[in-house]
DNA sequence: CGATTCATACCGACCAGTTGGTATGTTTCT
DNA sequence: AGAAACATACCAACTGGTCGGTATGAATCG
């Protein structure tokens, strides 16, 4: 944030927050201890206190942290090359499916691992992960808008809501890979997806809604 | 399980699993302590030692009530009354979404959020959750694959990942809704995904996929 | 220049409270 | 009686967090 902190070294700060990173996204926020963080970071507990005001802020700080990660990984991804709107959010959705490699711990979010397990506990903690969720939401609400413009859309849904059923998807794909054991439920996931959108943009350009109130 | 528990009275056990189902779903399995598993269901931390060898053991035997009782909440609900499969697996997504009623500890899944947490660091928490979950999707596995056969559908899915898929996006909508703190996110999701179920038995009932490699 | 001041980064022993779990009764039911 | 179902008291280990102190380097001052 300041200019003096983030000046000369990857230090014990910086390496707190990767620590916080690893962790509570393979235990969990309160099953990892302030002890095991340290550790993790080669720090001493002075030195955790010194840079973070509690255990709660770290993981705050992880998140907004998490989110310029991701943010800076989504941005310059390749997946925005196609001059098609359709095809960037295809691509978006191929890119997150190639993301699912090695353990969940890996893959997985750190916001939506913390938020599930603190969203009553934490108000700072929900809230600073309910921002990188959403936030993330924003990177991909244009090109769908785009497409939807391009190609024509059944009115009763947003851009918006769309990229949030995207991340519903993912996140629940976390949940079953971590339940499963194997990431590759999380792939199937994402295939889904991918023709739910191809679907939504493919035959009925009119307005051939077949109704239905059942 | 066996007969002399369940025979009489809702008694301690009952209650001690009730308290497990509602307190790990509103705080999660590492900051829900025994104590408070006690008190919530009234009764001392000898009686909770008497029915389950360990705090993990109640995590495990609630997975398996929680799964008994979605189980038959689901096995009695309306929506296997249609007799065209594709208007039941329709009618139970509605189902779904009607259930998502009231605060995201009400209405989340016991499994999907203890399995977030423990898969690490519990593999019998793991197993137990995965079991519950999977195990539902077999509940509607047959009538996506009854819908397959009547209407037609592209061979590159099966019925079997696409109640994984389904599984995935409650999950997710879960997490969302714990994350915005409202459950009208969740409600939107379970609408895409009516409509990914209603466009993939729409119109191409022959074979006229649009081949893509990207 | 050299001494002093001061802020930052860091250390690690320590603390009060809490944790899951145990040991040992007492009651209840058959 | 005797076994199952509880209750009470208790414990060792661990929890997040505190606190007095130190090392270092830049700024200030004579």
């Amino acid at each position: 944030m300041d200019a003096t902190s983030a000046q000369r070294k990857a230090s014990a700060r910086q390496r707190l927050l990767d620590a916080a990173l690893a962790l509570f996204r393979a235990q969990g926020y309160t099953a990892t201890t302030v002890d095991q963080l340290c550790a993790a970071a080669g720090v001493t507990k002075g030195a955790f206190f010194h840079h973070f005001a509690s255990k709660e802020a770290l993981g705050v700080a992880g998140a907004e942290y998490w989110g310029s990660m991701t943010g800076a990984l989504f941005e310059q991804a390749p997946y925005h090359q196609p001059a098609d709107p359709l095809q960037r959010v295809l691509a978006y959705i191929d890119f997150r499916r190639a993301l699912l490699q090695g353990t969940p711990a890996e893959f997985c979010c750190y916001a939506g691992t913390l938020v599930q397990e603190m969203y009553q506990a934490s108000p700072a903690l929900r809230e600073a992960c309910a921002t990188c969720i959403f936030d993330h939401c924003g990177t991909l609400v244009e090109d769908i808008e785009a497409t939807r413009q391009q190609y024509g859309a059944d009115e009763v849904w947003t851009a918006a809501s769309l990229t949030r059923h995207t991340q519903a998807v993912l996140q629940g794909a976390f949940v079953l890979a971590k339940a499963a054991g194997d990431a590759a439920v999380a792939v199937e996931c994402c295939e889904h997806l991918r023709r739910y959108v191809e679907l939504l943009f493919k035959a009925p350009v009119g307005r051939p809604q077949t109704g239905e109130s059942a």
